[in-house]
DNA sequence: TTGAAAGCGCTAACAA
DNA sequence: TTGTTAGCGCTTTCAA
C-alpha cells in the first residue's frame, strides 16, 4: 500500500504539500498540484482513514443498539437512521442485543474507546446506571434513562388515547391488552397506561395482561398468542389492543379458533409497521413516524457531538391508520 | 483521556510494560501487574482502539452491503450476520444502498481507505468491473461477478424446481411468474428459468413477466400489483409464482378481486420470510435458510481476510413450507 | 523482567 | 507557497 510520503517522494514534494492537497487546506501552487495528481494516479493512492481517525480523535461511526434488527419497527428505524447518517458522512455500526445485556455493555465500552463516535440506543436489557456513568455522546430513542440522557420518542399517550377513542367508538366493552413487562422503563409503555384509564372512565372494561417478551420475532408472538389466548377466553372479550406483530399473531389464532374479525373481536394494532396491510382484514394500528424518528435521532446525536444545542426530549407525533379490523 | 503513558506514569512502570500487560504479551511481574491495575482503575483507563487499529492496519469492522434494511430477507441476513460476527470479535457496518449505485461505491472506497477489513456484497446496482478491480476481500452473497468475487447462495435451481412441482401436483395448468428484472445477474433468478422449464416440459403454460423492480418496500409491491395485475387477468391463469412480498401484494390484491385463494389461484411465494405466516391463507413458500447463509458469510469472509482456505462458490440448500396458498 | 525508542500513516504548526 | 517536524496513542522490537 502507498503512503503519502511515496506519493510525496514521487511528485518531489513534501509530505505537507501532499497533505493540503488532499484536505484542500493551505495553498498549493498549480504546479504542485498536477505533480501530485500524476502521483497519486501511478501509484493509486488511497488515504488511509485509519491514520486520520487517529490524528482527529474521532472515527465518524455512529452505534446503533435495537433489540432485534429482524423485527420490522427496528429493521425500518435503521434503515432510515443509515440513510440520514450516510447522508452527513458518518457511517452506521449496528447492533442487535437480541435481549442479551452483555452485548450492550461492550457497545457502550465501544464508545470509550473511541470506535464509535456517539450511539443511539432503542434497547434497554441494561441498568440505567452502566449508561449514566458514561460522559460521551448518547441518545435514546423511547427508552428512559431517569431523564439522564437525552429522549426522542413518539407521543404514545396521545397514541393510547386515540386508540381507546377508536376501540370505544367501535363498539368494545370488554377489551384484552397485552403489554411489554411494566419493569423496562420504556415511554412506549404510558400507551396502555392511558389506554386503560380513557376505557375505564368510558365504562369500558379492560384487561392488562402483562407479558415478559424479550423476544422480538414472529414465530416467538405467534407461539405466545396459540398458548395464552385460551387462558382469557372465559372473559369473553370483543377486543384485543397490542403492538402490531401480536396483535397480527392474535388475529391469525383468533381466527384459527372461528371468531370473526372484527365481528366478533375487534383488534388495534400499534406501531403501524408494513405488515398491518397483509393481512385479512387489515389491520387498524396506531402509526409512529419511523423516518421522522430515525431523523431526528441522527440529528440530534451529531448535534451533542458537535457541542451544538438540542432538545433534551423530543415527542413525535402518532397518526390512526384505518384498517378494516374494528 | 488517560492516556497509556498516564496510566505508565502512575504505576511508575514504562509504557512498555503497560502495553506488555494489556495485551497479555510478554513477562510482568507480579508487583507491576499489581501497580498497573491500581493505576487503570483510579484513572478509568481505556485504551484507544484508533490507535491500535493504526499500528494493526485493521478495524476489525466488516461492511455488509444490502438493497433495503426493510425488506424482511436482508433484515434477518443482517442481523445474523452481525450476530455471528459480534462472535468472533468483529463489527458490522451497515449499508443500504437503497438502488443508489453511488453508495456502493462509496463504501468500496472505504474498504481501500482501511475503514473495514472486508465487505459482504448483497446488492448489486453497480457494474462488476467496479468491484473486480479491487484487490481486497469482498465476498457476494447471491449476485454474480462473472465468478471472480466469492459467491454464496441457497439452492435456487431446486428452489425453482420444488416450486414447479408443488404446483403442478396443485393442479396449475396457466401460471403467471414475476421475476426480478434479468439485466441483473443474481444466482436467485435462475430460479424462475427452471421453474418454467420443467412446467413446460409437463405442459403447463408459463406467463412470465419480467419487472424492473428495484425498490423493495411493500408498499412499492402493493401498488405494483394493484395496477399490473388487471392487465393479466385475461389469460385466466389458475397459478402465480413470484417472491414471497409481492406473493403477499398479488394475494391481497387477488382476493380483493373476489378471487379465491387457492380454490381460484394458487400462490407460492420464494424466501420464506415470516410474512408468509401472517397471510389468510398462510403462504406456501420455497425458504432459503438465512441464518446458515449468514454463517456461512462470515466464517468465508473471515477466512479470506485471514488467508485461511475457503470454498469459492458455496451451495445452500432451501426447503418448501407449507402454507395453504396451493 | 523491563524501559527506551522507533514507527504505524497521517495532519498541522512553523519556519523558511 | 513550501518542506520539515512533532505528535495522535498505541505496539513491539531490542538492549539492558
Amino acid at each position: 500500500m502507498a503512503g503519502i510520503r511515496d506519493v510525496a517522494k514521487k511528485a518531489h514534494v513534501g509530505v505537507g504539500t501532499v497533505s493540503r492537497y488532499l484536505n484542500k487546506s493551505g495553498y498549493v501552487s498549480e504546479e504542485s498540484r498536477e505533480k501530485i495528481e500524476k502521483a497519486i494516479r501511478e501509484l493509486d493512492y488511497q488515504p488511509n482513514e485509519l491514520a486520520r481517525n487517529l490524528y482527529h480523535n474521532r472515527s465518524s461511526i455512529i452505534g446503533v443498539i435495537v433489540p432485534d434488527l429482524e423485527h420490522p419497527l427496528f429493521s425500518k428505524l435503521s434503515k432510515y437512521i443509515e440513510i440520514k447518517l450516510y447522508e452527513k458522512n458518518y457511517k452506521t455500526l449496528i447492533c442487535n442485543t437480541v435481549g442479551v445485556s452483555n452485548r450492550e455493555k461492550e457497545y457502550l465500552g465501544m464508545l470509550e474507546r473511541n470506535v464509535v463516535d456517539g450511539i443511539i440506543v432503542a434497547a434497554h436489557t441494561l441498568q440505567s446506571d452502566e449508561y449514566l456513568k458514561i460522559n460521551r455522546p448518547i441518545l435514546a430513542m423511547d427508552k428512559d434513562f431517569k431523564g439522564q440522557i437525552p429522549l426522542i420518542h413518539s407521543d404514545h399517550k396521545k397514541g393510547g388515547r386515540i386508540a381507546a377513542e377508536a376501540m370505544i367508538q367501535a363498539g368494545c366493552k370488554n377489551i384484552l391488552q397485552f403489554t411489554p413487562s411494566s419493569k423496562v422503563s420504556t415511554p412506549s409503555n404510558q400507551r396502555h397506561i392511558v389506554f386503560e384509564e380513557i376505557c375505564r372512565k368510558q365504562g369500558v372494561r379492560v384487561t392488562t395482561i402483562e407479558t415478559n417478551w424479550n423476544l422480538f420475532t414472529n414465530s416467538y408472538y405467534r407461539q405466545y398468542m396459540k398458548e395464552e389466548i385460551d387462558k382469557y377466553v372465559d372473559i369473553n372479550f370483543d377486543g384485543v389492543f397490542t403492538a402490531d406483530i401480536p396483535a397480527i399473531a392474535c388475529m391469525t389464532v383468533l381466527k384459527k379458533k372461528g371468531y370473526r374479525i372484527p365481528e366478533d373481536v375487534k383488534v388495534m394494532g400499534y406501531d403501524g409497521v408494513d405488515e398491518i396491510y397483509m393481512t385479512d382484514p387489515p389491520l387498524t394500528s396506531i402509526a409512529q413516524n419511523i423516518p421522522e424518528l430515525a431523523e431526528r435521532c441522527v440529528d440530534t446525536i451529531l448535534n451533542i457531538i458537535e457541542g451544538k444545542k438540542y432538545e433534551k426530549h423530543q415527542i413525535l407525533d402518532v397518526k390512526l391508520i384505518k384498517g378494516s379490523s374494528l
